[in-house]
DNA sequence: TTGTACGCGTTATCAC
DNA sequence: GTGATAACGCGTACAA
């Protein structure tokens, strides 16, 4: 029943040659002569061969695996993140060894333990639980993806650029006052940079404007909540000016769309509505809604190949200690829909 | 800089013990008096060792991998499975390596192939492309979720009960034409049981009803256009009857609803909603939907649980062979929000 | 072009 | 309670 596995000796019995020679079909083929790479490919074949990357992984220290520390799936950015990064095997060749975090930091460090354990090659961190200081301390090939890279080589969405547009968007859309919606957050990570974006828009257009930080919570009650007390207040406190809001994701966006669809049956004239991240809800809404769309696909692709860059230079005999830091921006572009004109 | 790894070796040099000694003091430390057990742990931290797992299951041949092949992350169902599952780790410890099939037939068999490479010890399997036949043919402890199982254990959702609570629920809704909206799905395949429940309790309740079964596409866009024609259909074939729609998925019922909703400025009294999956979509949805949900932690928590099993059979000295295949149901929870009374 | 011999870091099997 | 030694399956100098 259970076929004892066949190995590189039992292929060198059956062909006469060496284990040596069997390695090299594998590793060297053109070192071979035509003849006998057919005699071991048919042998490989009568013996039913299955190749141990595990014992080739342990006898020459390449496992080819990249760790990922993630930290849900919940977020259709990450879900997608994900998705792209795992996508990028066909073109690299590396497999993943996936961790979901959920946010607790000594569950992620825990994880980051085990990869290294498992002779990672390199790790894509996307967590925000760990500072970057610890990170590179484990002195592996990293790169983080948005998010607080002081000492980290980092892939990031231009959040300022992203604002920029956004905010642009609104003010062509002949907004009275622009209103952005978003948690607090740090200063230190990229998607501040969606705050400064609109502030920075909005002060060099001379335009009445307001920011809006709060924390919104997690379930649609608590965002709808939310949503409905955001919008009581623009309705008080700006009647009759045409008001562009500028809401820093697509779920807070299709809510507070749904909130005021709700009210007039309509969009009305005097709401324009821009979100972020192009979340397929955003393209689902009642309106589809316009919103800056993050590359995901470019963002991990980016990543990869800048680890595949550090994973390459260290397997090098005289490594070059990397003396600055990496941190590439990806632009993101403007998706107009039906919230806009 | 590049400091070189510390061994057991290493270890039992600088304790003076044995590298037997020291893997009992992993293994089995209790073999070890206390006194020992302590000049070991100083030890490691002396000389920062690091665990090398790889060697371990070299070793010992237990890889603690378990293999997954998903279809995609684009769909929140697979995203929030794959992140149930990996959750399990906290229960049971495998480490999981995860490949997207992006459902390409000849794709997933590379990559079965690549994880057999990595001598996992299991699989669970989400992609459609595969037979269970040749899945079988592997000879791997194996699970799929919501598939065709007909040679090989898996776990699904009880589609067809789901079904008949979601049909039950606009039957006593006093809708009076019930139409369910799925695309078409082949019998083998726990789905169909959607399709099935629905016709079987139409049919119990002597209510009139009607199957609609198109490919819906997959944009938004290809949605919208399917779900207002199947709207103007129903509008035109059933007037001034009250209509119970019951969708495959809640990505249509939002799409339906979107374009009831703008039509009347609200879901009027003849019409009656309900999806399926319980994904943010319908929660999120202009009026949250009521749905049929998946329970999609039961679901991977049953899968790894049998796969466990499997997999713990099979390490035994004589493991029995598995005479009868598993297969399990989770029966999946109304979810009863704003489109039914 | 092919073969020999050893190393990778741990566990398993015997001894003591 | 502890140690010596042989696996595990493949890569790789070095030799032929």
């Amino acid at each position: 029943m259970e076929k004892k596995k066949i190995t590189f000796a039992d292929i060198a019995a059956y062909t006469n040659f060496s284990k040596t020679t069997i390695s090299r079909y594998f590793n060297n083929p053109d070192s071979l002569t035509l003849e006998n790479q057919e005699i071991i490919a048919q042998a490989l074949i009568d013996l039913d061969y299955q190749e141990n990357k595990l014992a080739k992984v342990f006898a020459n220290g390449k496992s080819e695996f990249v760790g990922i520390i993630i930290p849900n799936l919940y977020l259709h950015y990450y879900a997608e993140m994900l998705n792209q990064i795992l996508n990028t095997y066909e073109k690299f060749g590396y497999k993943f060894l996936v961790f979901v975090g959920n946010h607790k930091k000594e569950t992620e460090q825990q994880y980051i333990h085990e990869l290294l354990a498992y002779k990672i090659e390199g790790m894509i961190v996307l967590s925000h639980t760990i500072p970057s200081e610890e990170l590179a301390s484990y002195h592996v090939p990293l790169v983080v993806i948005e998010r607080e890279d002081k000492y980290v080589n980092s892939v990031s969405t231009d959040n300022y650029m992203g604002a920029v547009q956004g905010t642009s968007l609104l003010i062509k859309n002949n907004c009275d006052v622009l209103l952005h919606v978003n948690s607090p957050v740090a200063e230190n990570v990229p998607a501040f940079g969606r705050i400064q974006g609109f502030l920075d828009t909005c002060a060099e257009h001379n335009i009445r404007h307001e920011l809006i930080l709060r924390d919104v919570g997690h379930s649609h009650q608590e965002i709808r909540k939310a949503m409905y007390e955001v919008y009581q207040y623009t309705k008080q406190n700006y009647p009759g000016l045409k008001k562009g809001l500028f809401l820093s994701n697509d779920t807070l966006a299709n809510s507070m769309l749904n909130i005021i669809f709700r009210d007039f049956g309509t969009l009305p004239d005097d709401y324009r509505i821009i979100g972020f991240d192009d979340s397929p809800v955003a393209d689902g809404a009642i309106l589809p809604i316009s919103t800056v769309g993050q590359q995901i696909d470019k963002i991990a692709y980016e990543a990869m190949e800048l680890l595949v860059t550090l994973m390459n230079e260290r397997k090098k005999r005289r490594p070059a200690p990397q003396t600055k830091l990496i941190h590439k921006n990806v632009t993101p572009v403007l998706i107009r829909r039906e919230t806009t004109d």
